[in-house]
Parts: C-alpha cells; structure tokens; sequence
DNA sequence: GGCTACACATAGCCTGTCTACATGTAGCCA
DNA sequence: TGGCTACATGTAGACAGGCTATGTGTAGCC
C-alpha cells in the first residue's frame, strides 16, 4: 500500500482502535497490525505524535502505568473522541462513495 | 469532505476519468463534478500540475487543438497508463479492505 | 465597457506522514 | 558478563503532494 494513502484517516484508525477500550502506544501499534492482517505496520515516529496530537484536540486522555518495571503511557477515548469517532466513520463512509464511484465499474 | 483525505487517491480519479475518452484539463474538472455528483470540486491548481506529473509518468499524452477560438491540450491514456489505471483500482479495493476492517462495524 | 464562462498555468504555503535517531528496561542465553 | 531481542516512548528534520492565490488570455452576452 502506497504510503501517502493512509493521510487523512490515520485520526479515525486510532480512535477506531481505541473504541471501548485502553490502550498504550505500542500496543496500538500491535492491534492495528492485526486488525489489518499485517497491512497496516505504522512506525512509532507516525504514531506518537499523533497520539499527542489526538490528547491536545481533546479526543483521548492518557495516563501513565507502569507494568512489569516499564513505564506505559495508556489512552483512552474521551467523550467528544467518542463523538468525533462516529463523525470519522461517517466521512469514511462518504469518501469512500464518492471515490468508488468515480473509479468505477 | 476532509482535504487531505484526497492525497494518494488523486491519480487514481484522474486516470479514471480519462478511461476510454480523450477530455481536457477543464472538462476533466467538470466530469469529476458530474460523476461524484459535486462532491469534487477540484481547483485548477491541484488538476493541472497533476496531469503534467502523470504525462510525465508516460500515463497519459496529450496534444493541443483548438475549439472556438480557444486553445485546449486534450490527454488520453496511454497503454501504460490503462496498465497504471488497473492496478489503482486494485490498490483501492485494498486500501478500503484495510481502512475499513480497521474502523469496523 | 464590463461581466461571466471557458481554459491553462505556476509559485509558494501548509501539514501530516515517514525516516532516522536517541533513550531506557526486562529477560533470555551462552 | 556481555550481547541480543522485545518492549516502550519520544523528537528532529525531510519530504511530498494537494491547496491558495495569482496571472494570462479568449469568447460571448448584455
């Protein structure tokens, strides 16, 4: 998959991971790996600043653990993550539409 | 809809439109209108550069003529831009394969 | 004479993803 | 003891590609 394709939708691939549950950084790397089948390996380097990016917009709140002697940052979805969530499958859903639909038969 | 939600997928509408049919830069503007029922407005300053990277690519040539009074350079497809067109659709049925699973029910 | 639609084009900005690097712990194994 | 792998977080800077803004010019209508 073309690197460049994912721009755009890498905020709803987080929340949508983080949806009913918590989470820490590398652990969502991990989930979307399987989720995806393998197709999706996201380098750290795109995925904590996006996360801190998701934290400063009010979608996910974090704290931190320690397990096993490591220290873990763990997220989860706020209220209006929630929200905005629901509003990114929703523009998944017309994006998908409108670009099918011109690719075509 | 989201402006970098295009990124990557650009090619892929292009090539499309273009799929069996000679048009130019500002006809290709107005099909892709038509065919997502408006949902793409596509300025001249993302089509135009856009064509020029593809000929360049050898996906598409393209030659001048004149209409009314006015001058036009008309693009079609080459052989390897039909092959490219192919395998963006492909790469489509991916992409929305992976997003999609990921984002879920 | 001025307006709108048609038609092409480029310079520079913006922003989000990626690459590369930096740091540190835990646990295994030889 | 030293080295390796997996676990875990993070930043700086490069890069690419779509967008904004701007410029040019014709045709046709009123």
């Amino acid at each position: 998959m073309k690197a460049d394709t994912l721009r755009g939708h890498l905020d709803a691939l987080l929340l949508a991971v983080l949806d009913g549950r918590k989470l820490h950084g590398y652990a969502i790397i991990e989930a979307l790996q399987l989720r995806s089948d393998g197709a999706l390996d996201l380098p750290t380097g795109t995925v904590y600043p996006a996360l801190r990016r998701l934290e400063r917009a009010g979608w996910l709140t974090s704290e931190w653990d320690v397990v096993s002697g490591r220290k873990r940052r763990t997220y989860h979805l706020t209220r209006s993550g929630e929200q905005a969530l629901a509003a990114e499958r929703t523009e998944w859903r017309e994006f998908t539409t409108v670009i099918g639909g011109v690719l075509g038969a």
